[in-house]
DNA sequence: TTGTAGGCGTTATCAG
DNA sequence: CTGATAACGCCTACAA
C-alpha cells in the first residue's frame, strides 16, 4: 500500500505538502499539484482513513443500529442513512441488536470504539436503560434515538407522535360509523412506541364514547405477518374475528388480511382492517391497505437534522425530543357503515 | 477520550503490559491485570478500533454494497453478512451504488481506502469492468462479488446458476403440460445474471421443443413491482396477456400477479405466473407464487468461506468461480394442462 | 513479567 | 509556498 512516504520519494516533496495537496487546502505550486497527482496515479495511492481518523477528529462515520433486518420495515433507514451518508461526505457502520438487550449493548460498544461521529440507535428494549443513561453522560449527544426513546433517559430522540396517530386513527374509525375497536398487540417489551399508541388508542376511544378491546398475542414467532396470520386464522375459525381491526403494525395487518382472503371472509366488508405504517402494504393485493402513515422519512431527516446541528455546535437551543406526526392513508380495507 | 496513556499514569504500569492485558496476550501478573481492569472501568476507557486498525494488520472490517436498498432483495445479503461478520469479530460498512456506475466506483474507492478486509460487491453493470479489471491486480482476492460477476475480470465470485435455474424452470412448465413461454425481461444492462437466464431459457425452451417469447419491457421506473404491474395492465387491455409467463424477478411477478387480480384475471387458470427468486412472495396473498428459489442464504455462504479461506492463506486450491443451484419452489400459481 | 522505543498513515503547527 | 516534527492511540519487537 502506497503512503505519503512514497509519494514523497517520488516527488521529493514533504508530508505538508502532499497534505495539502490531497485535500485542498493551503496553496501549492501548480507543478507540484501534478506531480503529487501524477505519484498518486502511477503508485495506486489511496488514501487511509484509519489513519485520517486518528490525526484528524472525527472519523466521518456514522453508525446505525436497529433491532433486526429480518424484514422490510428498517430498510428504509438504511436507505435514507446512506443517501445522508453520501451527500455529506461520511459512512455507514451498520448493525443489528438482534432483537437481543445484550447484544444491543455489544454493538453499541463496537460502533462507539470505531469512533463513528453519531449513532443513531432504535433501541430494542428498556433493558438496557442504565447503560444508555451512563452513555448519555459521557457522549452527550453523540447518539440519538430513533423511532423509539427511553424514558428517563437524556438522549436526544425522533419518534412517532403516538398519541396524535391514535387520535388520527380513531377519529377515522368513528367517521367511518364504527363504535367499537379491537387493537392487536404483542405482549409488550417495555419499549415506548406500540406502548403509547396503545395508550392513546384506549384514550382516544375513551373519548370518543367507543367500544375499545385489547388483543394481546403470545406468539414466539418473529415474523409479524405469520403472527397476525395466525391469530386470525384462528378468530375466522372461532368465528370470533371482530368488526373492526387495528393492527399494531402494518405487517400484522397484512397477516390478518392474507387469512381473510385464505378463508373467504371479505375486507372490509365482514371485517376492516387498518394497519400502522406503510411497508408490507405496497404490495398487498388485490386491495390496498388503510392505514396510518407515520411519516417515517420525515422522522428520519428530523434525526440526521438533529446530528448536523448538533456538529455545527448550535447545542443550544436544540430540540431534543421531537414528536412526528403523520397521516391516515386511505385504502380500501374500512368498511364504510 | 480515555487512552492507553491516562490508564498508564493511573496504574503506573507500561503500555506494553496494558496492551497485553487488553489482548489476553503474554503473562502479566495477576494484580496487574486487575489494576488494569480497575481503571478502564473508572476511566470509562474504550479502545480505539482506528489505532488498532493501523497499528496491527487489519482492519476486521467488511465492506458490502449493493446496487440499491430501496427493496427487500437485498436485506438478505445485510441481514446474512451481518450475522456472519458478528460470529468472526469483523465490523460491517455498507453502501450502495445506487445503480450508478460511477458511484459504485465510488464507494469501491471509500471502502478500500476504510482498508476493509474484504469487499463484498454486487456489481451493478458492465461500465466498471476496465476499473474491476484493474482492481483484481492490485488486491488479489481482497474484492468478491456477491450475485453477479464480470466476464474476464479475474475477481472470485459466488452466483446463481442461470443455465440450470433455466433448465428446472422450462422442464417444469413443460411437465405442467405447456408449450410456449414468455419470458418477461427489462432491457439489459449489460449484467451478467439476468442474461445468462434469459439464454438459458431460450437454450432449454428449444432442446424441449418449446416455443418461447420473449418481452423486453423498457420502462423508466425503478420499481420492478409496478413494472410488472403495468405491464400486464396493458397487456390485459389490449388482450394479449401470454398463456404462461416467466418474469426475470419475483418482484416483477407479483406485479403481473397485482395486475390480474384487480382485473379479475384468473391465476393460474387464465395465465400461469413463474417468479424468479423468493423474497416478496411470502407476502403475496391469497396465493403463492410458484418460483424458483435460488438458495441465496447458500450462495452467500459460499462468499463468505471463500473469504475465510483466503484469509487462512489456502490461495492455492480455491475455487474462485462457484455457481449455485437452486430449486423450484411450488406454489399456486401455474396452471396443470 | 515489565518497560522502552519505533512505527502505522495522517494532520497540524510553526519555522523558514 | 515548503519542510520538519510532534501528535493521534495502539502494537510489537526487543531489552531489561
Amino acid at each position: 500500500m502506497a503512503s505519503y512516504k512514497q509519494i514523497a520519494e517520488r516527488t521529493g516533496l514533504s508530508f505538508g505538502t502532499i497534505s495539502n495537496v490531497l485535500n485542498g487546502k493551503g496553496s501549492v505550486k501548480e507543478e507540484n499539484v501534478k506531480k503529487v497527482y501524477e505519484a498518486i496515479e502511477e503508485l495506486d495511492y489511496r488514501p487511509n482513513y484509519q489513519a485520517k481518523a486518528l490525526a484528524s477528529d472525527s472519523a466521518k462515520l456514522l453508525g446505525v443500529i436497529v433491532p433486526s433486518i429480518n424484514d422490510v420495515r428498517e430498510t428504509e433507514v438504511f436507505s435514507y442513512m446512506e443517501e445522508f451518508a453520501r451527500s455529506k461526505g461520511y459512512r455507514i457502520m451498520l448493525s443489528t441488536s438482534h432483537n437481543s438487550a445484550k447484544e444491543e449493548k455489544n454493538q453499541c460498544e463496537i460502533m462507539l470504539s470505531s469512533q463513528v461521529d453519531c449513532l443513531f440507535i432504535m433501541p430494542y428494549s428498556s433493558e438496557n436503560k442504565e447503560y444508555f443513561r451512563r452513555l448519555s453522560e459521557q457522549m452527550r449527544d453523540r447518539i440519538i434515538f430513533i423511532n423509539r426513546y427511553l424514558e428517563d433517559v437524556d438522549i436526544p430522540f425522533t419518534v412517532v407522535d403516538n398519541d396524535y396517530a391514535a387520535m388520527e386513527m380513531i377519529q377515522y374509525i368513528y367517521k367511518m360509523g364504527h363504535r367499537k375497536v379491537t387493537f392487536l398487540d404483542l405482549k409488550d417489551r417495555g419499549i415506548s412506541s406500540v406502548r403509547d399508541r396503545r395508550k392513546g388508542i384506549i384514550r382516544w376511544s375513551a373519548e370518543m364514547n367507543m367500544e375499545c378491546e385489547i388483543k394481546e398475542i403470545e406468539s414466539t414467532l418473529e415474523d409479524e405477518v405469520m403472527i397476525g396470520y395466525q391469530y386470525a386464522e384462528q378468530a375466522i375459525r372461532n368465528q370470533e374475528l371482530p368488526k373492526v381491526i387495528l393492527a399494531r403494525d402494518d405487517a400484522m395487518a397484512i397477516g390478518v388480511y392474507s387469512a381473510c382472503m385464505q378463508y373467504q371472509v371479505s375486507v372490509p366488508e365482514t371485517v376492516s382492517i387498518v394497519g400502522f405504517g406503510k411497508y408490507y402494504s405496497d404490495y398487498m393485493t388485490p386491495k390496498k391497505l388503510t392505514t396510518f402513515n407515520r411519516d417515517f422519512k420525515s422522522l428520519l431527516k428530523q434525526a440526521t437534522d438533529m446530528f448536523l446541528a448538533i456538529t455545527n455546535g448550535e447545542t443550544e437551543h436544540i430540540q431534543r425530543k421531537i414528536f412526528i406526526k403523520g397521516y391516515m392513508e386511505n385504502g380500501a380495507t374500512v368498511q364504510k357503515v
